[in-house]
DNA sequence: TTAATTACTTTGACAGACAGAGTAATATTT
DNA sequence: AAATATTACTCTGTCTGTCAAAGTAATTAA
């Protein structure tokens, strides 16, 4: 498992990304983070949460309420135009900050 | 300029990787930080100062006070043998961090 | 009926990073 | 010699992101 604070600040990125893909609601997204990194990194449910407040409050996510199929009714966010154009910039962010620690990590490892 | 959020908890790889070329004071390291990344990135003294602390204190690095050349007297740091070995965790971490952010943000640069 | 799973929410705490202000010594300019 | 710039370090208080812990509620399985 990989410690949260070395993944901190790219939490946005990636649940914008997963919601670039399509609708989802939280335990789908905390599913598939599991999922897609092999367990090697898990999204704390209120850390979760948290994100989905800052983005909706920015309006880079936007809610509705599903279909109740199994358990709680489910929360979807959709991903705004703003978002799009938000997560575009975190991504050319991320290459950049790859360069730079890169720039420091090389030759080590 | 990167975020600063989004290089945190990569300050301690950054600055154990320059403390393992050679012994530097704290002014040095913030210099040394800019004239690397292009100055894409800047260390703020507050913040130096403080992961110093954090460092010295899990014995990763130790202290002594060199020669005053110019300007106020420099205190050197060392890297220690625990702080080499912590070293090269965060450098195997990051090769993980890396395949990890990538996974959610490749085929959108 | 009970337990397990799905699903979301809130509160309070903590750690890392920073702004801002301050101290002090040396070097340069006037 | 005095004023200013630069080098160098320290401290306090604040902000933000993350998380632990606890709780609510609905559905499904035992």
């Amino acid at each position: 498992m990989v410690r949260s604070d070395i993944i901190r600040g790219h939490l946005d990125s990636i649940i914008l990304r997963l919601f670039l893909e399509k609708d989802r609601y939280g335990y789908e997204i905390s599913q598939e983070i599991s999922l897609r990194t092999d367990n090697r990194f898990q999204i704390k449910e209120a850390t979760l949460y948290a994100v989905f407040q800052r983005l909706e409050k920015r309006e880079l996510i936007e809610a509705y309420y599903g279909d109740v199929s199994h358990g709680g009714k489910r929360k979807y966010y959709r991903i705004t135009t703003l978002g799009k154009a938000y997560l575009k910039e975190l991504v050319s962010e991320w290459t950049e900050v790859k360069e730079i620690i890169n720039l420091f990590m090389e030759g080590l490892e």
